[in-house]
DNA sequence: GCGATTTGACCCTTG
DNA sequence: CCAAGGGTCAAATCG
């Protein structure tokens, strides 16, 4: 995460100056090659954003031909070019709000597009380079191609659209993102399935103030259950954190299979990509049948892992899209992947900073997501890479930790691995876990507080800092 | 008209 | 006890 953040900076720079309708189109255009979106619109749409007041939501017609168009390049952006939807929030700089409402209506038609883009995507990879250019685009794409595209393709195309949160560098992007994903699906179930599998009311949503991006308040929306759900993001756009209050008193809803086409897996996956936790692709995926499993088995476990209300879980997504993949597929693996619970979220933490993995990097710079969890894919590998390497890791929450343990505990097949922190004074130890429900997010339990100042700074002051957070009580409630 | 999202305000917890 | 901050509520708005 670190160095994408670095990375993200140097990136934000250029956000500055608000890109032009001509940056769009380029992007709109390549994407518009895979799609067939009018650059045009775009750009006067976006203008439009810009210019309208940050609660303002954009009307049906603004929408409509551009917005779809706009849409689409935010989120197409955000699956295939992160760039533009990056300089697009940039440019709104403040007014992510205005956004939103874009990539609402984009959803569908991106959806679609994107639905088609996912297969541009696993054929194509093009449009990253396009990307990369510019920016570090999510290269999920690449990751994505993979040849299989079944549960990956499924998840990669979720990631996408979650890794392009990660390339954009504002908070807008992130929101934006959030937004979209939020929009795009949610209309029309209302709810709004995750990556996790459950369905997601927003119910709130805040700026903290250790991060400069809001948090977002999330319930489950079915009936009785209690179980809510925090959602950061990082600089990137991507989720930083997903920490989980509670258990859920169900198991999770099949996701809706939308109606057949491939495409619509895709749709479904821009739709997940927005929200919050990723991506309801999985549903998609899932449904289709090779992951399912996953879905299942997992329900069980639910989100709330750990214990209900006191309990808080945080995860760390660091790709969630991609992860979401790996665990579709990796379901079966999910230690490796990281070791990993614990280490993958520190891994991919940690391992941002590094770098070492130039491939490996880039997607979680891109995918980020994708790296983190799963396991099955290459992605997965990087991660791993980074943690093994060291013993002693600076994680997203700036502190050094030592992995002096791991084990398969009661509820969760995924291990936990326990981490020490490595100053002397400190007693602060913690331990990661993957959620049983959904292994691209990451539980991180810390016990102590420590005494000490963070020895390195985090590249990402947002996700460090949540991550830091000791358990604190925020679950107050 | 229904349902979801946004967002400001209020309440509660923590330091 | 006070202040700060986080979490939740609920009205307004929009699709």
């Amino acid at each position: 995460m670190d160095t994408k953040e670095s990375e993200r900076i140097v990136i934000a720079k250029p956000v500055a100056s608000r890109p032009t309708c001509s940056t769009f189109r380029s992007f709109s255009e390549l994407l518009a090659g895979a799609i067939n979106a009018s650059p045009s619109n775009v750009c006067s749409e976006t203008a439009v954003a810009a210019i309208r007041p940050k609660t303002v939501r954009f009307k049906p017609m603004v929408n409509h031909g551009p917005a779809g168009l706009v849409s689409s390049q935010a989120e197409i952006s955000g699956t295939a070019v992160c760039n533009s939807s990056d300089k697009v929030l940039k440019l709104d700089s403040k007014s992510t709000v205005v956004y939103k409402p874009l990539a609402k209506l984009a959803s569908k038609r991106t959806v679609s597009l994107l639905a088609n883009m996912g297969n541009f995507n696993t054929s194509l990879q093009q449009p990253q380079p396009l990307v990369d250019a510019s920016v570090q685009l999510p290269n999920q794409e690449k990751h994505n191609f993979r040849p299989r595209l079944s549960t990956n393709l499924h998840q990669n195309n979720p990631s996408y659209v979650e890794t392009n949160r990660t390339v954009g560098p504002s908070k807008i992007a992130s929101q934006n993102l959030e937004e979209d994903a939020k929009a795009l699906p949610p209309t029309a179930n209302g709810d709004r399935p995750s990556y996790d599998g459950y369905n997601w009311r927003k119910y709130g949503q805040k700026q903290v103030k250790g991060s400069e991006y809001p948090r977002s308040y999330y319930k489950c929306t079915h009936p009785n259950c209690p179980v809510k759900k925090k959602v950061e993001r990082s600089l990137d756009g991507q989720i930083a954190e997903i920490v989980y209050k509670g258990e859920h008193s169900h198991s999770k809803p099949q996701p809706p299979k939308r109606n057949s086409s491939g495409t619509q897996a895709l749709a479904i996956v821009p739709d997940g990509a927005g929200q919050d936790t990723n991506t309801p692709l999985w549903a998609s995926h899932n449904n289709e049948g090779n992951e399912s499993s996953e879905g299942r088995v997992e329900n069980q476990n639910e989100v709330g892992l750990s214990a209900p209300s006191t309990y808080l879980g945080k995860a760390i997504v660091p790709c969630d899209p991609v992860s979401t993949g790996a665990i579709n597929a990796g379901g079966g693996t999910p230690d490796n992947s990281c070791g990993l619970s614990g280490e993958c979220e520190e891994g991919s933490r940690a391992i941002e900073p590094e770098d070492d993995e130039p491939r490996c990097k880039r997607r979680k710079s891109e995918n980020q997501s994708n790296e983190a969890g799963i396991p099955g894919e290459g992605v997965q590998e990087p991660r791993i890479v980074v943690q093994n390497s060291t013993d002693t890791e600076i994680t997203t929450d700036g502190f050094r930790w030592r992995k002096y343990g791991q084990k398969v505990v009661k509820g969760n097949p995924y291990p936990r691995s326990y981490y020490r922190c490595t100053s002397l004074k400190c007693n602060v130890r913690k331990h990661v876990e993957r959620a049983s429900d959904d292994p691209r997010a990451f539980i991180t339990t810390y016990e102590g507080k420590h005494n000490h100042e963070m020895p390195v700074k985090n590249t990402n002051p947002v996700a460090s800092e949540t991550d830091s957070l000791p358990p604190k009580s925020k679950d107050k409630r």
